[in-house]
DNA sequence: TTGAAAGCGTTACCAA
DNA sequence: TTGGTAACGCTTTCAA
């Protein structure tokens, strides 16, 4: 079990030198004789030896080593997302290390730094979105960076996300052709890409409607107090209302807090969330959602990165590539206050 | 940012010796003029450097680097533990690596040898549970491990877990109190230590009851037909019934297949969980639910390891130490079909 | 087809 | 109080 054994170790068990070692443990069977690959192979075999990244991070400059740094691990989303990562760097040869920043661009910072004295090949960042400027000089420096889920204004870093804008509209129109004539925007504070896209896709999707009537409430999903005085405020406007939640969290929380103030879904609100998950299948009644890639965009994320990070040339080329992913609104039974 | 700055540049700019800059490194001022070590400050500031933690673990083979394997990470529970092991080798002053086996024995060796070619000082995991004879070799092995939620049957490596013995018991006392005459144990293959010890706690709470019946079904969480088949052989037990689920997916699944057969909480089964979370309270009828820590255990199996590390003599010991933090009972809708 | 030796960026011993 | 230098375990010329 890695018991301190070295390359010497080997070498010496062998019957020959540390170089030659060295090639067989880098596969460069080209010019060595089959006899000494089998030695060196049963050596390696038998006494279960196993070369030490650190070293051979520290004489070639390369880790094999890729970081994650997540903004909030807390929800499904995350999870997949994850496993996305995991699974992809497995496959392409790279050991991923994850970090959690919990949503503090202070502690983002402090993870990153510490990735890089490890001398990770490439960084994959779900950031906290505060943290603009220091992620702008971060793509000038030595690493590739991309970015997931979340992007930043006006950089020109590489970003894997879904595309927020899109089926946004796309769910603001199936809640106008529903005939809900009210629709309420329910969000956190906008403090990243992700949030802005969807805000920017319900006022757009209410632009030009003379019938419907919108409102943005800017919620802390924790607090149910907030949570209700925006509710009470929505409800004077016309019926029949939908809200739009920006996320699965705040739909929670609003759900919890309907139940204290024995609000009714469909009843007083319909409702229509980002974020799709078993719980949404199961209450009553159960609720539309939009579905986005999180295992996917994991796999894409680290796929780009490895693409960077082996890729010469392009590397340093300053042109923002990175993908959006499709969505999709599963209409269940929470906006479907007709019939 | 780390571009390619080594402590020869260092000692350059300040005009000191390499030596110098490393004991500056390492905080050793006892023996360093106040002029030197603040025109080393200065020059470090300036030039941004930070060392190679790669060549550092290389010469000192201490890397501050603990790692972490997950088996699975698709629920609440995981993240909050992530969380407590994160925050708590922050404040310790280690980097934390996660990694993710997926519920896979396979995976799980391979990251932990991943683990340790990078000169990780400690490891924490939360075991698939199949991989006895491979983890029980590992404590022997180089460095220290502390398991974390899971155990390995008749090992003697330390453990941080939930009592879930204790509070299954305690579970089951109240559910007889109630006066449920029948209790369906759900859960699925039995292949860990927490699944043993809250599948116990269903048979001893049984024990010596006359009036009451139980039963174990064993179920596949995913698979719904199997669910509805399970449960309708339940149905077959004397009223008033409780499902006594052995952890949350377990009861999500139980609640969506409900859903399909038109069974109800309470009048149909009353429903009992292991773990909290925010749906129990959201659903209607809300649910009795088992609420362990799980930030607390992250804590827990971290500052234990961390002893473990610092720790000289004790290191090699072979008394089994680790943990049992107290679980709470949350008492909900679902399980009071009386008045 | 194989090997000797230099060097990656640190730390730590010994000397000054 | 400071510095020279060997060494950590590996890779990579260069030479044989």
């Amino acid at each position: 079990m890695n018991k301190g054994l070295t390359i010497k170790d080997i070498a010496k068990a062998a019957g020959v030198s540390e170089t030659t070692i060295s090639r067989y443990l880098n596969k460069k069977y080209e010019y060595m004789s089959e006899k000494t690959r089998r030695k060196i192979e049963e050596v390696v075999l038998t006494l279960d030896y196993r070369p030490s990244n650190v070293a051979r991070s520290l004489k070639s400059q390369k880790s094999k080593l890729i970081g994650a740094v997540i903004a909030d691990i807390g929800n499904q989303f995350a999870s997949d997302i994850i496993k996305g990562l995991s699974d992809t760097c497995e496959a392409l040869g790279y050991t991923l290390m994850i970090a959690i920043s919990d949503e503090s661009t202070e502690n983002e910072q402090i993870q990153i730094e510490k990735f890089l004295d490890n001398q990770v090949e490439g960084l994959i960042i779900n950031t906290t979105g505060f943290n603009q400027d220091y992620l702008t000089q971060l793509r000038e420096g030595s690493v590739p960076v991309v970015l997931l889920d979340r992007g930043v204004p006006e950089s020109q870093i590489d970003v894997v996300t879904n595309d927020n804008y899109g089926i946004g509209l796309k769910a603001m129109k199936y809640l106008i052709d529903s005939g809900f004539k009210s629709i309420g925007f329910f969000v956190n504070e906008v403090t990243n890409t992700v949030r802005s896209e969807r805000l920017r896709a319900f006022k757009n999707g209410l632009a030009g409607q003379t019938e419907v009537l919108g409102d943005v409430y800017v919620v802390d999903p924790d607090n149910h107090e907030n949570l209700i005085e925006s509710m009470m405020s929505f409800k004077k406007l016309p019926e029949p209302r939908a809200i739009f939640s920006a996320n699965g969290l705040t739909a929670l929380g609003l759900l919890e807090a309907m139940k204290e103030e024995q609000l009714q879904i469909i009843e007083d609100f319909g409702l229509l969330t980002f974020d799709e998950s078993t719980w949404a299948r199961v209450v009553s009644p159960s609720i539309t959602t939009i579905d986005q890639s999180s295992y996917g965009l994991g796999v894409e994320a680290c796929r780009l990165l490895v693409h960077k990070v082996e890729g010469t040339a392009e590397k340093q080329s300053l042109s923002t590539s990175g993908s959006q992913l499709p969505s999709r609104l599963i209409i269940r039974e929470s906006t479907s206050y007709l019939n």
